[in-house]
DNA sequence: AATTAAACTGACTGAGTGCTCAGTTTGTTT
DNA sequence: AAACAAACTGAGCACTCAGTCAGTTTAATT
């Protein structure tokens, strides 16, 4: 692994566990053994080292829901729904490391003052909801799914598994016992009939 | 008003917009006119005044929520998960300042390592899941709400509503327009028949 | 072996931090 | 008016921070 990419690992990790106003560039430094000046000569700021990080996450995660429903097939949309639900919360385990730079305020707060990171924010969060839309159009073509507006329910789809991501980022309740409850509500709220 | 709720307000309202880290003793000092050495007579510590803050935030909550629900009748369980949901959104729209205070990661990190800060937060969220849970089962009594597991579906609500209003808070999507299509979906999945 | 450019180093800077404390002001009691 | 305590002040302290830069090492080319 270069240099860089022993930086770019080490701050992710940082940046998640504890945000990027808590993490000094000095403990990045310490943790790789990389030098201060190293840091920056590779990124021009503390800022461009976040930037890098969220575009690596960008990538990954658009390419991993990408190709798994490229692969996978459904025998329904309301089926669609459970694995794009079921995927999300196996990447949020899968990457936790890394998935938790999006739960803290710092990547919003940077959206509202630079166009760069509000891009990379948009393109992660409209390919995820646009997978739970599809799903939802495709269900409502198959009969799976009933009348409801496609893209407000992704959104409160989407809202609701991250919610549950979030309990567990913030120590609040173990969402590992909800699994099954939060699918059979989902199929519920979609559904078109009595189906579970 | 004394100094010291000068201090508490001003520093509320910095603390919920831009965290507790990014807010310093000086800016508080600077806003509201009080020196420096003030703040420390009244408070032993930028996080005790952070305690300071977030148990009234907790007073306000757990009071307002007990208040709205001494006066209201509602017809079914049902309703009354409507009830909360809504009062839930109105309180986080109303009390905006203050209670974006719990959308940062800081009161998560503390309460991992104070005590104090644990019980503040675990009594907020109780006060609030608790009210979905009396609803579940009121409504299971009363026939409009099927068979769930009470604990875990009030969990999945809370989920649900928090997440919207941090998509607000985020200025990720407005949640405005996705007010009656949460309703309709919460009934869908509670109502233990085609109620909506 | 000599040259050159890229990669890397870490001591340093100046701005900013939470907090202290010796001293001043204010308001109440005697 | 004298005495006292509570409220308040702000300069100063020890410390941390992101970022700089003069200098050194490494690796490839001639």
């Amino acid at each position: 692994m270069t240099r860089k990419e022993v930086i770019l690992q080490a701050a992710s990790r940082l940046f998640s566990d504890k945000g990027f106003n808590e993490t000094s560039i000095s403990e990045i430094s310490e943790i790789t053994g990389v030098a201060e000046g190293t840091i920056f000569y590779h990124f021009k700021s503390k800022e461009g080292l976040f930037l890098a990080i969220l575009e690596g996450l960008k990538d990954e995660i658009v390419c991993g829901f990408d190709q798994y429903f490229k692969e996978k097939r459904f025998d329904s949309g309301l089926d669609m729904v459970e694995g794009a639900i079921t995927y999300y919360l196996y990447l949020a385990g899968m990457k936790e490391d890394r998935f938790h730079l999006l739960h803290h305020r710092y990547p919003y707060d940077l959206a509202a003052v630079n166009p760069v990171c509000r891009e990379l924010l948009e393109t992660i969060y409209n390919r995820i909801v646009d997978i739970f839309e599809q799903a939802i159009r495709l269900g409502q073509k198959d009969g799976s799914i009933g009348e409801v507006t496609s893209r407000k329910m992704a959104l409160i789809l989407f809202s609701m598994v991250d919610g549950l991501v979030r309990f567990k980022t913030y120590n609040l309740y173990d969402p590992g016992g909800l699994y099954n409850e939060l699918i059979s509500a989902c199929r519920k709220m979609l559904s078109s009939n009595g189906n579970t």
